[in-house]
DNA sequence: ATGAAAGCGCTAACAA
DNA sequence: TTGTTAGCGCTTTCAT
């Protein structure tokens, strides 16, 4: 941090006046000088710049602000992660979206709301222009808000596809689920297994059919037969444990060896199952999860998943909406981005 | 959400002047209205209140905040979790502080800053005057945010007590450590464990040696040597893995069957070792570890973990922080919260 | 109990 | 290139 001013101690705060009188100019020339210094001579820029440095001045937000409405805060609403699962995207998403904004002088603002009611203080932050934009995060099938916020002429991007509505024309950013589930599954034939079963949520998530999707596609492409090897559980570690055994329990042609998951909580879960069977992850078995969570990297003996690139989702999603805010334009609605497989020991044959 | 008003289409906001003009009163009895209510006649305020619900009104905040120099907002600076351990925290702390800050109108402002200068980005915040007050929370020894703070006169409270100076005097909250490792370890005592390791961090990490405080202060209150049962490895897996393999290589009088751990990636090192050295969590050793991380909650069998209390920890930092802004005479200025033991498999002997 | 005036700190528009 | 004027929407002070 630069240190060049007094004000260690609180003091009054110094205002466009103070430093104008301080540089023995008017405001409005200390004004363009932080907002237009292409205007000033050069010698009298210095100078402000000079006197601003020297007191330490930094514009007033609010009275910024209120003239040019524009608050330079990015609203998010912030859910609680479900507890007892592995997804700890959020803290990953948060932190780029914080890291990307700030780059062009913009912060988050936070906010929550009752998980009943997903309209719940936007409408309210809007009124009182306390944000410039919105993003979203949860816009599964049939949450409201994307339309909501349309309707009130709001800026905001999406994270996450409007799925109910292919034509939506608001601006989106997502990672593409398919893509990710055909990486995994493609790596589970790469790696020999012979029969490879889709462990996935109920059929109405979109996300989770997205995702599986990949693995239908990878297995038909392969010429290979899906009959009996998707499976529907909820997410938690239990469930699919008990999924897990009742399809090792199957005995066909060949074993089902192959295990591509929808999250990591379900990965989890078939390695618990693999251990109570002796089974060795990697070696007997293979295992791909979903998400790159905490979990899926401390587990013994790690595992494979399918990484979203949220670093760079916060990119596009800042960048979308810059040029939301500036009214350009939008020649693409949506952005789809594409996953990664962080390899681990849960996968490898060796 | 209420959606008495019709402003379902952009249209132009509405203003103080805009709910007079419509109300037939002043602007001063609006804002009268909103501010202080019991100033107005009964039927007048009845008749203020219809306009702002129909017209949907909210107050512009950078006006009120230009007027009031009050923005109802806090800054939290937000580092990134390191990957590959298993702390989880912030994601929860930070849920329980937008919950418990909205209660009182107020919103979280994150903002990030370079790692290597723990400093950025709250100057100019404070300048700006675009936050009321600071919630710190990593004040582990030797960071310099608090006294910077101190000496700029600005509102805060720390997550954390001042390790450096007892005697500092600022606000904090903090979740007694050696509480915890006392809970893990008494926890152990009890299942029967004859011998209870400490596996924890470098000398250097006060909360470390805070968390140790506790094993040490059990084990010597149960009348038990402490001796080459304390290691300190740095907070991965692998590294834990390996300390409790030489710890379990020990064969003393007693083998060494607890294992109270300074964090569940700790924790989870150690069931690692066990699974590789075919050593049942809970019936052959007991394991307990720090945080209650998803991973804790995920990993077979279940990794027995201190919690710490963090919608607590919100709760009472918010309380404090609306004194410190208030100029209220503080009476305390730490308040220590008491974490609890969430007992699971890997510690029940059964 | 209500209204009028002033001004928070800034920038857009215009004048010099 | 620089200065002047006005006003963003609100609340504080004072008058009625």
């Amino acid at each position: 941090m630069t240190e060049t001013h007094d004000r260690q101690a609180g003091g009054p705060v110094p205002t466009l006046a103070t430093v104008a009188g301080e540089a023995g100019v008017s405001r409005q020339t200390v004004s363009n000088a932080l907002n237009n210094p292409e205007l000033l001579k050069a010698d009298t820029l210095e100078r402000v710049q000079a006197v601003i440095d020297k007191l330490g001045y930094t514009p007033n937000r609010a009275a910024r602000q209120l003239r040019t409405r524009s608050s330079h805060l990015i609203g998010l609403r912030f859910e609680q992660a479900e507890e007892g699962t592995s997804n700890a995207l959020m803290d990953r998403f948060l932190h780029s979206l914080v890291e990307t904004t700030a780059r062009t002088g913009h912060h988050v603002l936070l906010f929550s709301g009752d998980p009943s009611d997903p309209l719940e203080g936007y409408d309210e932050l809007l009124r009182s222009t306390a944000v410039d934009a919105f993003v979203v995060t949860d816009t599964y099938a049939g949450t409201p808000q994307a339309g909501f916020l349309q309707r009130r002429g709001a800026p905001f991007v999406t994270f996450g596809r409007p799925w109910d509505d292919p034509a939506a024309d608001h601006a989106w950013v997502d990672v593409d689920g398919a893509a990710g589930g055909r990486l995994a599954t493609e790596h589970l034939i790469e790696q020999g297994h012979e029969r490879i079963a889709w462990l996935g949520w109920e059929k109405s998530s979109r996300i989770g059919e997205d995702r599986r999707s990949g693995w239908t596609g990878a297995l038909h492409d392969a010429n290979r037969d899906t009959f009996g090897l998707g499976v529907r559980i909820t997410d938690n570690v239990d469930a699919a444990r008990m999924a897990a055994h009742s399809l090792l329990d199957d005995t066909g042609p060949h074993r089902i060896t192959g295990f591509a998951c929808a999250s990591d909580t379900i990965g989890i879960g078939v390695l618990h199952a693999c251990a109570e069977r002796g089974l060795r992850p990697g070696a007997d078995v293979g295992v791909v999860g979903f998400d790159d969570s905490l979990g899926a990297q401390v587990i013994w003996p790690g595992l494979t998943s399918v990484r979203q690139p949220l670093e760079q989702v916060a990119v596009e999603l800042v960048a979308i909406l810059h040029q939301v805010l500036s009214h350009k334009p939008i020649e693409d609605h949506g952005k789809m981005l594409t996953p990664s497989l962080v390899v681990r020991r849960s996968s490898m044959r060796q």
